[in-house]
DNA sequence: TCTCTACTTGAGAGCGCTCTCAAGTAGAAC
DNA sequence: GTTCTACTTGAGAGCGCTCTCAAGTAGAGA
């Protein structure tokens, strides 16, 4: 397999350069039998435009970078990253785009990392997931104006295009469910490393206060969204004796359920608990679990759409998307044993699974 | 942030366009001072080449792809790909190397991923994933002679580079463990979508062979390394009434207690189990999986080395690297209660966990 | 018939880099 | 002083494509 270029077809085919160029870029103004002669020509060669020579002349390369941050060794643990991916590839695809996948493993590398990226033409934009509330990345994008959409919540608001769930309104749903189901002492296991952490404790507290209930410091632990952290928390929690906890991810939860279990708690009989993320760890707990699905494809898919518009100058008028989510009732929160029925005042969706 | 090219460099530098590039390159034999005065307006300036020029100049890009298949859904559920891509992203970075990432999503899109590489200059290699058994990518990759390393279990074993896991090993150990334990109705639930999957089958049949006993055919059952497969194929096993299963996938495993929990049977004390890959759910699994462990990570890291050296025209003289497994205890097999002393014949390692 | 416009094509100038080639310099060896 | 070798640098020719510009053609309108 030779690799043919613009001009040896052009000689096939008895035409230019040029207009082999336009036949392969769909170019309007093309005599229809010319159009044919050469797109046989292509056809029959099996030709192939090189992709780097066409980055170079017209300054597009239609790679898109995907930055996952070193933070994440839940990257492992948690479903989050290979669902966000999933989304994100669905999006490149259908743009014709091709993902280049940065995946920092270390505070050394990041930097680096970024260095390797920026004016260097490799990509036209950038996706980026960190949420870390210390993140040195976005300011240095800012500075050499590189396009990019970033997924979750961020510190620079007003600067920044991003794509996010509704992780108030998820919490609040949850908390506000627990509420309605007759819990007393609600606890939460929430997180302060980023800031989608920090809404999804505001909801907690907000639905709290609305009820008219004060937040007890003392029903509030904190993880790292992870499985072993989620266990920490809840031996913390334990003795504070709560009769529901908020657990803000799914993979937490199974930690924390773990702890119970030791403690000879069951779920939902002795304490209630209602997760979030709704990924395949809500599915495989036992009994399985309450929680806040978020469409987390769709966010990777929605954040390429919103980047492609950017690289097309044609921004869209909102810096900000944020999805809605929803309730998803199973076994953990009691409400199924109950025969309760949750209401929810948001308007946000709500559902009983399966 | 203008961009700067090497010809300005050089201007500001006072020398030519070829000596700025020879410093950013590392080449030898430059003066000292002009080197140094080179370096200075490099770092002065921020200049960083362009990727996409030096690509289409040097016939390099420097880029390797990753190609995920549609088959797997398993993207959600298992964080097997997640792990192997954290290798292959390893490896990447020690190479200075940039990761294309092709993710399939429907057979459809097959063939259109294979074209949009193939011929287009983008990727200098590929790292393949898929071991499916009619895969059609593999045979499409030979003919356009693109350099490529495969994971997993091949087809085309004497034309193909390839680094894989000890499955056989794998199995073999895992059954071995179950018959040492004194079980007598060992099943296993397996899977034969792919050879991988094949291997684990053969593993287990091996291992029963060699203690002079049979393959009950009633005691094996198919899934698909999912979630639900595990539990539909217990379902189907224990009316057979198996003292032991050996299932070829942990999520699958998980899958399977479900239905044992269903059936009112305990883990260990009713019925035994020994799981596969050692990922994140063997350890939330209530018992904690028996298991084997397989270095994914290390899997994917080597692929890149491998691909990397081909790349250089300096081929590893063997075409494949099997990686060695090895079987982790914990509590669903029954030997931490019984406190047994397996022990391995294969020189394979073998470990009580923590 | 002449002009005007729209369509159709090719020529040519890059995009920013690498890499070969040749020329120039300097020190070592004779 | 001459020759040889090794080091050091610049010139220049691409890599394969895009894109502008200008030229040529043809049909509509006057």
């Amino acid at each position: 397999m030779k690799k043919l270029t613009l001009e040896e077809v052009g000689k096939l085919a008895g035409v230019s350069r040029a207009t082999v160029s336009r036949v392969v870029n769909g170019y309007p103004h093309i005599r229809p039998e010319i159009r044919e002669r050469v797109q046989r020509v292509i056809d029959e060669t099996g030709y192939r435009p090189n992709l780097l020579a066409r980055s170079l002349a017209s300054d597009r390369s239609n790679i898109i970078g995907l930055v996952i941050p070193s933070g994440a060794q839940a990257v492992f643990t948690d479903p989050y990253f290979p669902c966000l991916t999933q989304g994100i590839s669905r999006g490149v695809n259908s743009n014709n785009l091709t993902l280049a996948l940065f995946m920092v493993h270390s505070e050394k590398e990041e930097e680096r990392t970024i260095l390797s990226i920026l004016g260097t033409g490799l990509v036209d934009g950038l996706i980026v997931t960190s949420d870390n509330k210390g993140d040195v990345f976005i300011p240095e994008l800012l500075k050499h104006e590189m396009p990019f959409v970033q997924i979750g919540r961020s510190l620079y608001s007003d600067l920044v295009y991003r794509v996010d769930t509704d992780n108030l309104a998820g919490s609040y749903l949850a908390t506000q469910h627990l509420i309605s189901l007759g819990y007393q002492r609600i606890a939460t296991i929430a997180t302060n490393r980023n800031c989608s952490g920090d809404d999804r404790l505001t909801g907690y507290t907000n639905a709290l206060a609305d009820h008219g209930r004060g937040v007890d410091r003392k029903l509030v632990a904190y993880g790292d969204y992870g499985l072993e952290s989620g266990y920490h928390a809840m031996k913390q929690l334990i003795p504070q004796r709560p009769d529901a906890v908020f657990i803000t991810s799914d993979t937490m939860a199974l930690g924390a359920m773990r702890a119970l279990q030791e403690a000879n708690l069951r779920v939902p009989d002795d304490i209630a608990i209602v997760g979030y993320d709704d990924l395949p760890p809500a599915v495989q707990a036992n009994p399985q679990l309450t929680t806040i699905r978020q469409p987390i494809e769709q966010t990777g898919f929605l954040a390429v759409s919103m980047l492609v518009k950017i690289l097309a100058n044609d921004p869209p008028s909102s810096r900000e998307i944020v999805l809605p989510v929803e309730l998803v009732i199973r076994n953990s929160c009691g409400a199924t044993r109950l025969n309760a029925v949750a209401t929810t005042e948001q308007g946000s969706a709500y559902r009983v699974n399966e």
